[in-house]
DNA sequence: TCTGTATTTAGAATAGTTCTAAACGTGGAC
DNA sequence: GTCCACGTTTAGAACTATTCTAAATACAGA
């Protein structure tokens, strides 16, 4: 098989229930980056059971919380998932809105061009970190 | 004056009315990048009259639209507010949540390091573009 | 002054997410 | 094998952030 889902949930501390399975098994089938809605429309149908939103929310938490798969923000307020958890960055196509996987060793040492294949308009850094000394700068 | 707030509004094409002045006025003397409600509750004791949300909402997407303060997005559904619009990233301190500016030329080629005064837990880099070639990885 | 248009307002509506309480399912204890 | 406690799931309510709506207001220009 492809991906051993139920391992890989076991390993990760989550009890491998269907509902989990089918959720894991979309997101490691993807590169997509979907919505919670999206993991919903995708995978209610593959249970023999009706599926509840608040299910989807719940193993989407847990799955992020166990460090299974990470969220992506994109855009403000629209929170996407991905079980790429390899070191990478993400390429946002401004016309679609499409996200992209760029390994990390691509972006070595940033540079305004990312190739031919990807026109760069922008790009912003988040950092996340804690701040050691205590020069307020507000 | 520190800021001609109604110069800076008419140069950017949006009419400065009593409650577009006294937000962009807020925005522009803070460092906090606040979110729509933290605007409301700084701004809404400033007017003589009460103040609507949706005047709020409606202010800060025009002066996004038109260029005159920008979103930031931080963590996942917070949309976040700034007035300085230099080329510059954003330092999160991930004990508070506290976000802070980090001029571009700081950066100048991305290192793990920032200097002693913040500790970088880790980074993100999110590019904004066009697809070019047609090379679709999915 | 009159009037058309832009702006503001309060509250309803919508979207995304979390919460609640009841029902369900299942892996041991016996 | 039966029972039970506990974790999981479910439907729908609740909540939060944002947008929409329709009516009132402000006001620049004729
Ligand atoms: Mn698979
Ligand atoms: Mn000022
Ligand atoms: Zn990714
Ligand atoms: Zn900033």
């Amino acid at each position: 098989m492809k991906h051993d889902v139920e391992e890989l949930l076991k390993t990760h501390g989550v009890k491998p229930t269907p509902q989990r399975m089918v959720i894991a098994e979309f997101l490691l089938d993807t590169h997509s980056h979907p919505t919670a809605d999206d993991v919903f429309q995708a995978v209610k149908d593959k249970l023999p059971v009706s599926l509840s939103r608040a299910t989807v929310y719940n193993t989407l938490n847990a799955l992020v919380a166990k460090g299974v798969i990470q969220e992506v923000t994109t855009e403000a307020g629209r929170v996407r998932y991905d079980a790429n958890m390899s070191d990478h960055h993400h390429f946002v196509d401004i016309e679609t809105g499409t996200v992209i996987d760029i390994p990390a060793e691509t972006l070595n040492q940033i540079k305004l061009e990312l190739g031919d294949q990807y026109k760069v308009r922008s790009f912003h850094v988040t950092i996340f970190g804690e701040v050691v000394s205590g020069k307020s700068k507000e």
